[in-house]
DNA sequence: GTGCATGTTACGAG
DNA sequence: ACTCGTAACATGCA
């Protein structure tokens, strides 16, 4: 169930395997032969949006966990997983998951600056990607995954509401300021996020995702599939404002 | 059993 | 060749 912030939880809860060597490996998932992973040494841990980089010496791990994905440390898995990693007498099991193996040098194959979570991240950037596409409702543009790496429905969801634009503004009539405190807010949302979420206290901090009416003039929420991506989006047409 | 969920990708139609 | 829309795919929980 992941967002960018809960894949940085993850790789945090991955760094103790750092500098570790795999012991055993095994799984049902494509792309990767488990058998190969055997005997090479964790390198370092990264995240690219909702992407999981496992890196070792000549291949990176990418893992992504999808809308169902999980995983658990040292802990039982009911099902068998979609990839195991044992580290001598600890282990973690990823269910359904994708994996690929990267073998090009990571720069070459991602942005960071495109990533919420990256100290590298640049609003500039991700605003002139939104006015390249003046026809595409903003509710769209915040799950593309190459403008805001790492978000999702509800970071989504947040970010429109506390910026106060209706997830049906197309992204050529929203004012550059606007689009820029949009952006600034789903970085402050993500942020917000990682620190809640690690305490499983994300729920308290959601102000319009999942909940029955707007904490602004508690009026009944809409909640309706909107825009290509048609996913659910929470939202009030008294303080969110539609840029037609 | 049913329906739904924090996501992406494959594929066919146009 | 591209873009669009829909189906497909995993599991767990109410």
């Amino acid at each position: 169930m992941p967002e960018g912030p809960n894949l940085v939880m993850l790789k945090e809860n991955l760094l103790p395997f750092k500098g570790r060597r795999v012991t055993a490996a095994s799984g049902y998932a494509k792309n990767v032969d488990p058998a190969r992973l055997v005997g090479n040494t964790l390198k370092d841990i990264k995240t690219w949006g909702k992407h999981l980089l496992l890196i070792f010496e000549d291949f990176t791990l990418r893992i992504h966990q999808g809308l169902f994905g999980s995983y658990k440390i040292n802990q039982p898995v009911k099902k068998k997983a979609a990839l195991h990693l044992a580290f001598g007498d600890e282990q973690v099991n990823f269910s359904i998951v994708k994996v690929q193996v990267i073998c090009e040098p990571l720069d070459k194959v991602y942005d960071w600056s495109a990533d919420i979570m990256s100290k590298k991240w640049d609003e500039a950037k991700a605003i002139k990607k939104l006015q390249a596409k003046p026809k595409t409702m903003i509710c769209d543009a915040l799950l593309y995954q190459d403008v805001f790496a790492g978000s999702g429905n509800i970071i989504k969801t947040e970010a429109l509401f506390r910026a106060r634009i209706h997830p049906e503004s197309y992204c050529g009539n929203i004012p550059t300021e606007k689009l820029k405190e949009l952006s600034k807010e789903v970085i402050a949302f993500s942020r917000e996020f990682l620190k809640y979420g690690k305490t499983h206290h994300l729920g308290q901090r959601l102000q319009a995702y999942d909940r029955e009416e707007c904490p602004r003039n508690h009026i009944p929420f809409h909640e309706k599939d909107t825009g290509k991506t048609k996913r659910r989006t929470f939202y009030c047409d008294a303080c969110q404002l539609l840029y037609k």
